[in-house]
RNA sequence: GCCCAUCUGGCGGAAUUGGUAGACGCGCUGGAUUUAGGUUCCAGUGGCUUCGGUCGUGGGGGUUCAAGUCCCCCGGUGGGCACCA
C-alpha cells in the first residue's frame, strides 16, 4: 500500500502538464465567449429564475480590488444557482453619469463622454479577465440616451404623481464640486461624501422628490427585509428617524394677555409635560420672529440673529456648548393652564425640524434645563418618579415616564396616560393634534453640473414648469459645451440648446438647466437590466416582474443609506403608478466588507512606504532612514502606497486563484487584509488540486485494487465527498458563508489525498468528479479544464452546464461514531461505539470505559446525562 | 448621549437547538526528497505542567450535569444617528 501512495504522489509531482492558470483561463474565456454560455434563458424556459446582482461601478478607468471582491461573490452564487437548475440573470453595468468625468474634462480639455467611454472599455476588459458569467448582451450605461431618455420617463412619473416639485430652500452647496447636494450626501461631519469638502448652506431653488411623502412605507417595510443586514436596516430606521408626538398651538397675547390672533405652534414628543412648560424658544429663523419682536428688544434680537447667521452649522450644532438665546419681548398662553409665559429665540432650535419652535419644560428636558438654568427662567416639576416625594427637587431633568403633579386635572396620573389625554383635549378644543415628524428630508436631486441627466423640464413664462412630452424623450445632453467648473449650470450657457418654446403654449421659453443626481440613474438600473432593448418603455411590466425582486444584491455598506434608500423609494413609487407589483427591490442584501491593504508608515515622520520597498516584513525598516516601520491594513489608496491591482495579481496567479483568496480569507461582510503571501498559500492549493485530480486520473486508469476489505476506507472517502456536497451547499444557499465553503474543498482535498489510493476506481471518480463540480462556481476555469481533461466530451459540454451534486444520505452513515465521555462536564475520554446504539447502551458502554473506571474511583455516578449520538456526562 | 455590530492561538478565521473550543488556512518548528535554494511530502504547533493534569473564547458575576453560545453588570474596537424638541 505504501508503494501505491509513494507512486501516486511520484507521478503527481513529476506529471509534465504543470497547472498553467493563464493559458487555461484566456482559453477558457474564449470558449464560454464563443459559445455564449453566460446568456441568460428567455422566460419561455419553465424553470424558476434567479436573478444575482452586484451593485454597479462608476466607470473610474480601473479595477480595483473591491470591485473584484463585489462581483466574485455575486458571480459564485450564480454559478451555483445555474447548476442548481435555475435560470440566471447576471448582469453588469456602468453608472456612468458623474463629476470624475467633468474634472478630467475641466482638467485635461477631453471630452468627458469619450473618457467615460474609454474608461468602460479598459474596466470591461478587466472583467473579463476574472471569469464572470455576466451577460454582457444586457450591459446597461445610464449615459447613454437610450437608457438616460427612460431616467428622464421616470422623473415625469413622479411628476405626473405629484412627487417631484421645485422650490426654494436652503440646501447644501458644496464649494469645491460647485454644485448642491441631498442631505444623505453629506457625511455625520457635514463633509461631501464624493469631494470631502465641507458643504455650506444656501438658499437656491431647487428640484426635490417628495421622499417624505413614502417615510411610513420605507421605515416599515424594512421588516419585510429579513435577510438584509440588521445593520442596513437601523442605519435607514434612524436616518428615517420618525418621532411620534403632538403639535400645540400656543396664542400669542399682547401686554394686557388679550389674544392677538397669532399663535406660535410647537413639536413635542411629550405632551405630557405641557403644564411644565415655563417658556417657549423659536429658531432665529423663524418666520415670525421679526413681527413678533417688540421695539425694546429689537435691537438686543437682530445682533443675537447676526450672531447666529454668521456661524457654520457645524458650530451651531454642536452639543456641548452653551445655548445662547435672547427674550422678544412677546408672550404666549399656555393652552392647557392659561398661565402667560415669555417667548424666546434661541440657537439650540432648529428652523427645519417640526415647526421650528419648542416649548420649554426645562424641568423633563435636559437641554431646556441648561437653557432656562443660564437664562434664570423657572423649572416647574410636573412628573415625579413613581412613589418618590413631590417635594423634592432632583437638581436636573427627569426625562423618564412618572406620575403627573401640578397638572391640574391630570394630577396623580401615570405620564404616559397624560399624554394621549392632553392630545385628545387639544383635538377637542382645536388647539393641537397629534403629529409624526420625520429626520428624513426630501430629495434633492438637481445638481449644477454638465455630465448628468438633464431634467425634462421647461420655464414656461405664462405655465410656468412644463414637462417635456414623453414623446419628445429623451432631452439630449448638448455636446461641445464649455466647461470650467466655475459654478452655475453649465447648460445654461447654450443658448440654442437653452431656448425653446414651451410644449403647452407654444410659446418662446427656456430648459430646466440642472441636471439629475446620479442617483437617479442608479436607483432604476436594476430594472432596466429585466428588459435592457425595449424601446417602448424603460422595461415591460412582464419583464420585471418575472425577474425581480432581485434574489441576491451584493454592494458596499456605504450605500447602506443613500442608493439602497432611493432605490427602495423609486420601487414602492413605480408600484404605486402600476409599473410592477413588488414593494421591495432586493430580497437579500450582502454588504461585503472593505479590501485593506498592507500599510507601512514611519512612527516618526508619518511617510507611509511602499510594502515592495520593504525587506524584512518580520522587521519593516524604512529603506531612507532605517527607522522601524508601523504595519498596519487600511483602506487601499494612491496615497498609502497599499493598492494591489487586480490585473497583476490576474498576470501572476490566475483569476481562479484571485477569486479563491478573496471569498477564502474572510467571511464576506467583513473587511478582508490583502496578503501576498496568503495568495501564495492559495495558488498551492489550486496546484495541489491540479495534481490530484491529474494524478488519479493516470491512477484510475492503472486500475486500483478490487478486493472488499477496502470497504471501509471507501465509505470514509464517500462520506467525505458528500459532507462536503452538504456543507458547501449549505454555505452557498444559506449565509453565503463562503471562506467555510471554501475550507470544506480544503477538506475533501485532504481527504482525498490520502484516501484515494487505497480506493475502488468507481469510488475515485466519483470523488473526483465531485470535487471538480463543487469547485466549478469558486475557480471556473481550473474546474473546466479539469472536467474535460477527465473526459473530453463531444459535443462540448461544459462543467458549469453540469447539475450541482446531490447528498446521497447513505454515503453519510457511519457503522461507529466516537462517543465523548465527560466526568462533571469535562471531557475525559472517547469511545467508538456502535452509531445507532440507545442511551440505556451509551450509558452501560460509558460506565464500563476505562474513563469511568479512573475517575469513579469506583463509586457510582449520581447522575448520567446521555445525548445520543454525542456523549455520555457521568456526574459523580 | 442613543442605536447597531463586534471582541476566540503569533495571524485570518471555524464551532447546529447550550454538548469534544480552535475546523480550514497562513506563519512557525522538526524531518524526508533535493548538489543547494525553491517546490513537494511527513510530523508537530493555545498557555502552564511535577506529563497526572490544569488554565483558557474582552473583564466580573450568575443559571446549568454541561456556557464562546443563555442571563446580569462593566470594558475595548468599528460604525450609524445626534441640541431632532
Amino acid at each position: 500500500m505504501c508503494g501505491t501512495i509513494k507512486a501516486f504522489q511520484q507521478a503527481a509531482v513529476t506529471d509534465p502538464s504543470r497547472y498553467r492558470p493563464q493559458e487555461i483561463e484566456t482559453h477558457w474565456q474564449q470558449r464560454w465567449r464563443d459559445d455564449q454560455l453566460d446568456r441568460t434563458q428567455e422566460p419561455s424556459d419553465s424553470r424558476p429564475a434567479y436573478y444575482a446582482l452586484s451593485m454597479f461601478p462608476y466607470p473610474s478607468g480601473s479595477l480595483h480590488m473591491g470591485h473584484v471582491r463585489n462581483y466574485v461573490i455575486t458571480d459564485v452564487v450564480a454559478r451555483q444557482q445555474r447548476m442548481l437548475g435555475r435560470r440566471v440573470l447576471h448582469p453588469m453595468g456602468w453608472d456612468a453619469f458623474g463629476l470624475p468625468a467633468e474634472n478630467a474634462a475641466i482638467e485635461r480639455g477631453v471630452d468627458p463622454a469619450q473618457w467615460t467611454e474609454h474608461n468602460i472599455a479598459q474596466m470591461r476588459a478587466q472583467l473579463e479577465r476574472l471569469g464572470l458569467s455576466i451577460d454582457w448582451s444586457r450591459e446597461v450605461t445610464t449615459c447613454k440616451p437610450e437608457y438616460y431618455r427612460w431616467t428622464q420617463w421616470l422623473f415625469l412619473q413622479f411628476w405626473e404623481a405629484g412627487l417631484a416639485y421645485r422650490k426654494e430652500a436652503t440646501v447644501n452647496w458644496d464649494p469645491l464640486d460647485q454644485t448642491v447636494l441631498a442631505n444623505e450626501q453629506v457625511d455625520g461631519e457635514g463633509r461631501s461624501w464624493r469631494s470631502g469638502a465641507l458643504v455650506e448652506k444656501r438658499k437656491l431653488k431647487q428640484w426635490f422628490l417628495n421622499i417624505t411623502a413614502y417615510a411610513d412605507p420605507l421605515l416599515d417595510d424594512l421588516q419585510d427585509l429579513p435577510h438584509w443586514p440588521e445593520r442596513v436596516r437601523t442605519m435607514q430606521a434612524n436616518w428615517i428617524g420618525r418621532s411620534t408626538g403632538a403639535e400645540l398651538d400656543f396664542p400669542v397675547v399682547d401686554s394686557d394677555g388679550a389674544p392677538t390672533g397669532a399663535s406660535i405652534t410647537v413639536f413635542t414628543t411629550r405632551p405630557d409635560t405641557l403644564y411644565g412648560v415655563t417658556y417657549l424658544v423659536l429658531a432665529p429663523e423663524h418666520p415670525l420672529v421679526p413681527s413678533l419682536t417688540t421695539a425694546e428688544h429689537r435691537l438686543t434680537v437682530e445682533a443675537f440673529c447676526d450672531l447666529v447667521a454668521a456661524e457654520s452649522e457645524q458650530e451651531r450644532t454642536a452639543e456641548d456648548r452653551p445655548k445662547r438665546g435672547v427674550a422678544i419681548g412677546a408672550s404666549v398662553r399656555n393652552p392647557a393652564s392659561g398661565e402667560i409665559i415669555p417667548l424666546w429665540i434661541a440657537d439650540y432650535v432648529l428652523a427645519d425640524y417640526g415647526s421650528g419652535a419648542v416649548m420649554g419644560v426645562p424641568a423633563h428636558d435636559q437641554r431646556d434645563f441648561l437653557f432656562a438654568r443660564q437664562h434664570e427662567l423657572p423649572i416647574r416639576q410636573v412628573i415625579i418618579p413613581e412613589g418618590s416625594d413631590p417635594t423634592a427637587f432632583a437638581g436636573g431633568a427627569w426625562t423618564e415616564p412618572g406620575v403627573m403633579i401640578h397638572s391640574g386635572p391630570l394630577e396623580g396620573m401615570p405620564s404616559e396616560e397624560a399624554k394621549g389625554r392632553i392630545v385628545a383635549e387639544a383635538e377637542a378644543g382645536g388647539w393641537g393634534r397629534s403629529r409624526v415628524q420625520y429626520r428624513l428630508r426630501d430629495w434633492l436631486i438637481s445638481r449644477q453640473r454638465y455630465w448628468g441627466c438633464p431634467i425634462p423640464m421647461v420655464h414656461c413664462p405664462q405655465c410656468g414648469d412644463v414637462p417635456v412630452p414623453a414623446d419628445q424623450l429623451p432631452v439630449l445632453l448638448p455636446t461641445g459645451v464649455a466647461l470650467e467648473g466655475r459654478g452655475g449650470s453649465p447648460l445654461g450657457q447654450l443658448a440654442s440648446w437653452l431656448e425653446v418654446n414651451c410644449p403647452s403654449c407654444g410659446q418662446p421659453a427656456r430648459r430646466e438647466t440642472d441636471t439629475m443626481d446620479t442617483f437617479m440613474c442608479s436607483s432604476w438600473y436594476y430594472l432596466r437590466y429585466a428588459d435592457p432593448w425595449n424601446e417602448q418603455a424603460p422595461f415591460s411590466q412582464e419583464a420585471v416582474n418575472q425577474w425581480l425582486p432581485v434574489d441576491q444584491y451584493v454592494g458596499g455598506i456605504e450605500h447602506a443609506i443613500l442608493h439602497l434608500l432611493y432605490s427602495r423609494f423609486f420601487t414602492k413609487v413605480l408600484r404605486d403608478r402600476g409599473l410592477l407589483n413588488f414593494s421591495e427591490p432586493f430580497d437579500r442584501l450582502l454588504t461585503q466588507g472593505m479590501v485593506q491593504g498592507l500599510t507601512y508608515r514611519n512612527p516618526q515622520n508619518g511617510k507611509y512606504i511602499a510594502p515592495a520597498d520593504v525587506a524584512d516584513p518580520n522587521d519593516p525598516r524604512d529603506p531612507n532612514n532605517g527607522e522601524r516601520l508601523i504595519a498596519s491594513f487600511d483602506k487601499m489608496s494612491k496615497s498609502k502606497y497599499n493598492g494591489v491591482d487586480p490585473s497583476s495579481v490576474v498576470d501572476r496567479y490566475g483569476a481562479d486563484t484571485a477569486r479563491m483568496f478573496i471569498l477564502f480569507k474572510a467571511p464576506p461582510e467583513k473587511d478582508l487584509e490583502w496578503d501576498d503571501a496568503d495568495v501564495e498559500g492559495q495558488h498551492r492549493f489550486l496546484q495541489r488540486i491540479w495534481r490530484l485530480v491529474e494524478g488519479a486520473a493516470d491512477m484510475a486508469d492503472a486500475g486500483a485494487a478490487e478486493s472488499s476489505d477496502l470497504a471501509s476506507t471507501e465509505k470514509d472517502l464517500r462520506r467525505a465527498v458528500h459532507t462536503a456536497i452538504q456543507e458547501v451547499s449549505s454555505d452557498l444557499e444559506g449565509d453565503l458563508q463562503l471562506n467555510t465553503a471554501v475550507s470544506e474543498l480544503m477538506k475533501l482535498a485532504n481527504a482525498m489525498t490520502t484516501l484515494l489510493p487505497e480506493v475502488r476506481s468507481t469510488v475515485a471518480q466519483e470523488a473526483i468528479r465531485t470535487l471538480v463540480l463543487l469547485l466549478a462556481p469558486f475557480a471556473p476555469h481550473l474546474a473546466e479544464e479539469l472536467w474535460h481533461r477527465l473526459a473530453p466530451s463531444t459535443p462540448f459540454t461544459s462543467v458549469h452546464q453540469q447539475s450541482w451534486p446531490v447528498v446521497d444520505a447513505t454515503a453519510l452513515a457511519r457503522d461507529t461514531i466516537p462517543l465523548v465521555i465527560q466526568v462533571k462536564g469535562k471531557v475525559r475520554g472517547s469511545l467508538e461505539v456502535p452509531a445507532d446504539a440507545d442511551a440505556s447502551t451509551l450509558e452501560q458502554l460509558a460506565l464500563q470505559s476505562d474513563v469511568a473506571a479512573k475517575w469513579l474511583e469506583g463509586q457510582p455516578p449520581r447522575r448520567v446525562i446521555v445525548v445520543p449520538g454525542k456523549l455520555v456526562n457521568l456526574v459523580p
